[in-house]
DNA sequence: TCAATAGTTGAACGATCACTCAACTATTGT
DNA sequence: ACAATAGTTGAGTGATCGTTCAACTATTGA
């Protein structure tokens, strides 16, 4: 009943989740975020109630999409550590690329407002959490499988992996070549040896 | 000749680092500096010329401190490797305390503005340069007198290090139990044996 | 002793911040 | 056809932002 939305909501998300992740929460102003949704400040408020409940359906439209791709990665592979290896080295190249620099808006995150916002510190672990389940499934079968040694502890392998994406992330932002990139992920590696 | 100043310059500095480091860049105001430091807007623009000039000076501070806390951590083990695996195990330690979620300085400088402040960018870059070659020299000892394996790279191992400090940093700030960082460390300094 | 110099002070600046709201428009069920 | 409902609009809110500056104070060399 009654007269329908004229935006589609995953768009808006896209585009506000763009801005935040360029430019990060606190220098995000509502202005740059009316000019990238083509939204009128009182539509957006009407729909998401704040800057904070935009950034947080924002935040889920990310990791929604984050999960979606590691999990396709992952399952892209012939072997389950194929397919770690595989992300690992891609994200490698990721972050010597173009694009890099604005690293991953989960991480962004945890240090720039999770300390200050429960609500977000709790959503972002929650979001974190999910993907390392996905590695922790990975890492488990290939150690059914015979590809990872028995005696290998798979959750500190995921936890240690989780660390290490977040440390890429870093590294990603400071311009690093191809080669530095390279060699970190070749070290990190070896430990699912 | 004509007035000294009033104030110490590494007070100052020391206190709105402190502030930066607990609130981000952009979330900390003026207004909140002129209060941690008790000096007058025109004191702080006369001495430091701008919030980011106040902001790099602070950093630069911040580096000082944490290249000689490294210094001395390294030195004060009885072998180059033993240092290293010292202040990882603190590390970790600390990730899982207290104080944790405010991370390290350099590395929330890293996500939050080197991105779109070139100048900023450029100060983080020498800052880690500098805490990362402590490690390399480290390393380079150890495999000197033969603690390190001779088929092991130093500087690939010394990246993999730094990247594994801002990784220990974001974990620090998703509130993780002490069990979890351990595990985390113990699983990256076996790449050391 | 005193002009020159440098630091201090705090009120005030225009700009921008997140956010509101009353008027308006489109769509609904009946 | 029409009242009820829900979405849109954009000018406008007070607060706060980073910054400035003219008046003032302390210290200097001569």
């Amino acid at each position: 009943m009654a007269r329908p939305a004229q935006f589609e909501r995953d768009d808006v998300l896209e585009k506000a989740m763009q801005v935040f992740w360029e430019q990060g929460y606190n220098a995000t102003s509502m202005a740059s975020l009316v000019d990238a949704t083509s939204l009128k400040p009182g539509s957006i408020y009407a729909a998401f109630d704040s800057k904070e409940g935009l950034f947080l359906a924002a935040l889920d439209h990310y990791a929604q999409q984050s999960v979606a791709r590691i999990k396709r990665a992952l399952a892209g592979a012939d072997t389950p550590l194929q397919g770690i290896r595989n992300f690992f080295l891609n994200m490698g190249k990721e972050a010597a690329g173009e694009c890099a620099g604005r690293s991953c808006l989960l991480v962004n995150t945890v240090l720039e407002i999770a300390r200050q916002n429960e609500m977000v510190q709790k959503r972002v672990n929650r979001h974190l959490a999910d993907i390392e389940a996905l590695f922790l499934h990975a890492l488990k079968a290939a150690q059914a499988n015979g590809e990872l040694l028995p005696d290998k502890d798979p959750k500190a392998l995921a936890a240690f992996l989780m660390t290490s994406i977040w440390g890429l992330r870093v590294l990603g932002g400071t311009k690093p070549t191809p080669a530095r990139t390279k060699a970190v992920v070749n070290q990190l590696l070896t430990l699912l040896d």
